[in-house]
DNA sequence: CTTATTAATCGTAATATTGCAATATTACAA
DNA sequence: TTGTAATATTGCAATATTACGATTAATAAG
């Protein structure tokens, strides 16, 4: 039906979900890349720089800033983004924690 | 339009888009949990584990292997399925490198 | 004040995903 | 061979996501 039935999975699981679902499209992948190539603030020329419509840049953005893996503030005419640094640290513990699991097993397959 | 423009991005950027979608579902997380806990092969419990209806489940397993991170094999009536430990390590240094990335800025927002 | 610039939001179209019932397939057992 | 059990596939409905043009809102520049 489209809809995933969140409420039978623990928020742990929930978590993990949400946070894989932010880096699940290339065009959010790019963009914090991009963050973390110029080590600053970008304010304004993502949409050059990822070749998508600008209503469709600030789409990805609102999705990132949701998470809030990024944040904003107003310069003038334009919007400055940067990584959020502290909340970056805290997802990266998340996922690492589910990552790197022991992978050893009775390789029964 | 739900199409991802992919061929304005790398390859890098897919594959890890990929990789990450699918972990954005509590469902995959689940399973893949579940292989983990047991450190076995998973031979056909999942159904009542998880929660969610035997087709939906199936086809949860054929997302993840498809992207290779588990592997099953026919056991009688039975499907057997137990994580990649191979690929598995191969996924989490892709993950890692994009993950672990040095996050020091100039908080400029 | 008027105009240009920039980004968010709205509306909409197209495609993807999720979930399940029904059915098909496969292997085994009697 | 026939029946049963387990899993995969098909078909479909509902919701989500992606993308973009058009519009709006806010600020800057003249």
């Amino acid at each position: 039906m489209g809809i995933t039935k969140s409420e039978i999975f623990t928020a742990e699981q929930n978590q993990l979900a949400t946070l894989a679902k932010t880096f699940g499209h290339p065009a959010r992948i790019a963009i914090l890349q991009h963050l973390f190539s110029i080590k600053d603030c970008v304010c304004g020329d993502l949409v050059e720089e990822i070749g998508l419509a600008q209503a469709t840049i600030s789409q990805h953005l609102t999705t990132l800033k949701n998470v809030g893996l990024i944040k904003g503030s107003i310069a003038g005419t334009r919007v400055c983004y940067c990584i959020d640094t502290e909340k970056w640290t805290q997802m990266k513990h998340v996922m690492n924690a589910f990552l790197n699991q022991d992978v050893t097993s009775n390789d029964c397959c």
